[in-house]
RNA sequence: CGGGGUGUAGCUCAGCCUGGUAGAGUACUGCGUUCGGGACGCAGGAGUCGGAGGUUCGAAUCCUCUCACCCCGACCA
């Protein structure tokens, strides 16, 4: 590919709707551009990244013994209203409608459409088991679309579903997914982690993200360094403390704190460690005020809290509402003469500690010293419903958790029946006898891929892509193209012999100034650069500098060929 | 949805407070000089100042409404 045959845009400036570095190089390499908010255009030189995802992925899930299909996007509402998730996926569902009134979605997600493909080919044992996958654009009407590609509406995803005859076999191809997942981001040559997700409602041996690790990731895990515990935070079980309760050794005091709302606060003005804080949260279900304690440098877990009985749909109480049920303005209140309406939840943390402090439940007070048992009843519930932190203990019991955050690109579930007992799917087995359809499914955000590579790529020149992503493997930068035939012929001359070798290789001959080229050139992050000047060629030498090296190397013109395609196989 | 912010040339931004003929850098076009790390000179093209309404002799600037985009959203208890 010749530079002039092609399409290179970049810009000096990154936009300023930018904020993520890797958002940021995507725009300024030329990669994407944006069309409205969520929305993006892969540009030549981006859709070339983008295919070499899809390649790898396709290879191995074809080796995985995956068959590929291709559903529609645009799906009817009927199929929705059948699984009952018309109105579950609300307004995340982009609905539209046709030229006869009928309901319709853009797909966020196939289980329905491939669970209709299921129950209608189907019939026998004999022809299980099954794994279908396609990647295909998906839309899902984010909240807040942000970072670029890596949480857009309009996005690509691969995505496969399994049908199986029985639970087992399912676990079966349960696992050689997680195993081919691990494939895919390795020859990605990502930096992942396979991680515990949800089991919920679904149940099964469960569910596993795959994260790439990296800090400006959205979601936080928690892992044990001594084994290979690791989970997703939202879920990461926050073990109870081993060693029971301490007994009551301090009176329980009532101290002023005036305007002090926050355990922080609390803690510097009575000269308290905040460990030694407990604060209440209150939230509402239905029409019942629960009241939640966590230890005052912890974090509430919403996903966990909302799994308690009675507390699915919970939300925070307003000002207002605590005023009326508790009589103090927030900032106040604690778990000590709480109106008997008011469950008191806690976390198990705060259920082991003793001589706490908390709000007195009247403004401007709050307590010391205090015991359940003594001066408060033992709370009504113990639960987990805080997120784990660096330091806990690892919930498999081998050493210590860790945090680091990570993006999802993967997601891999055991579905169990779900789709094929609201849609009867059903097949026939050995003894004729009718029986549900086991199904499991498995994603991965390819575009997010991109995204997430450039994420864990880059420096302050630009991108610096795994090999197997590169849009091209190899740029030859001739300098003085127009000018001088001999090096033209030599460019020329050595593109072809490395296109016909197979390799993607990119020359520049827009009879640029040389730092014009070398800026383009490891800005859109091509691993492999080989200078041809008129300095060198004098000796029979070009110059090869590898995208990460600090300095070229003078290589003699016979060999660079051969050393190139070596360095790309 | 709530809170905050920004909309002026393809991109980055100044001008707005204090109303008076639309600016800079970069990118782009032409010519010339340069030619191994984002060159220089000269000449040029490019913006209904997000949109609508209002105030005013006069609005990018002041007021009202509206649209789009970006950021934050348990951390308060």
């Amino acid at each position: 590919m010749r530079t002039s045959q092609f399409f290179i845009s970049t810009l000096k400036e990154a936009p300023s709707e930018a904020e993520l570095l890797s958002h940021k190089l995507m725009l300024r390499a030329g990669l994407i551009r944006k069309l409205g908010s969520g929305l993006y255009t892969w540009m030549p030189l981006g859709l070339r990244v983008l295919r070499k995802v899809e390649r790898v992925v396709r290879e191995e899930m074809n080796r995985a013994g995956a068959v590929e299909l291709l559903m529609p996007a645009v799906q009817p509402a009927e199929l929705w209203q059948e699984s009952g998730r018309w109105d579950v996926f609300g307004p995340q569902m982009l609905k539209i409608r046709d030229r006869h009134e009928r309901d319709f979605c853009f797909g966020p997600t196939h289980e329905e459409v491939i669970t209709d493909i299921a129950r209608k080919e189907v019939r026998s044992y004999r022809q299980l088991p099954l794994n279908f996958y396609q990647i295909q654009t998906k839309f899902r009407d984010e909240i807040r679309p942000r970072f670029g590609v890596m949480r857009a509406r309009e996005f690509m995803m691969k995505d496969a579903y399994s049908f199986h005859a029985n639970f087992p076999d399912l676990e079966r191809e349960y696992r050689n997914m997680h195993d081919t997942y691990s494939r895919i981001f390795t020859r990605l040559g990502l930096k992942f982690r396979a991680v515990a997700a949800d089991t919920g409602a679904i149940g099964g041996t469960g569910s596993h993200e795959f994260h790439v690790l990296a800090d400006s990731g959205e979601d936080a895990i928690a892992y044990s360094p001594a084994s290979d515990y690791a989970a997703n935070v939202e879920l990461a079980e926050a073990v109870a403390p081993p060693q029971p309760r301490a007994a009551a050794a301090q009176k329980m005091l009532k101290t002023p704190t005036p305007g002090k709302t926050t355990c922080e606060d609390v803690a510097a003005l009575l000269n308290l460690p905040l460990t030694q804080s407990v604060k209440a949260l209150a939230v509402m279900s239905e029409d019942r005020m629960f009241m939640l304690l966590i230890r005052g440098d912890h974090q509430l877990n919403e996903v966990k809290t909302a799994k308690l009985p009675g507390l699915r749909l919970f939300r925070f109480a307003t000002d207002k509402e605590i005023e009326a049920r508790i009589g103090c303005r927030p900032g106040y209140i604690g778990p000590v003469n709480v109106p008997g309406d008011i469950t008191v939840i806690a976390d198990r943390t705060v259920a082991a500690m003793s001589n706490f402090f908390c709000g007195a439940n009247e403004v401007d007070f709050h307590l010391t010293g205090v015991n359940f048992g003594r001066d408060l009843p033992e709370p009504a519930v113990v639960a987990d419903i805080r997120n784990a932190v660096a330091g806990d203990a690892s919930p498999d019991g081998k050493g210590r958790i860790e945090i680091c955050r990570g993006i999802e690109v993967g997601h891999i579930f055991q579905l169990r029946t779900k789709y094929s007992e609201a849609m009867k799917a059903t097949f026939l087995d050995e003894s004729g006898k009718s029986q549900m359809l086991e199904m499991g499914c498995y994603g991965i955000g390819v575009s997010r891929i991109v995204a997430s590579a450039i994420e864990q790529g880059n420096d302050g020149r630009g991108i610096i892509w795994p090999m197997p992503m590169a849009p091209f493997q190899v740029a030859i930068a001739p300098i003085g193209y127009r000018k001088n035939p001999e090096i033209k012929r030599t460019a020329d001359q050595l593109h072809d012999e490395l296109q016909s070798a197979g390799l993607d290789v990119l020359l520049d001959d827009r009879d640029e100034r040389p730092g014009v080229m070398f800026a383009d050139l490891e800005l859109i992050g091509v691993p492999h650069r080989v200078t041809i000047g008129e300095r060198g060629l004098k000796e029979g030498k070009v110059e090869y500098q590898g995208r990460t090296d600090q300095s070229a190397t003078a290589i003699e013109m016979q060999v660079v060929a051969r050393h190139l395609i070596a360095l790309c196989a």
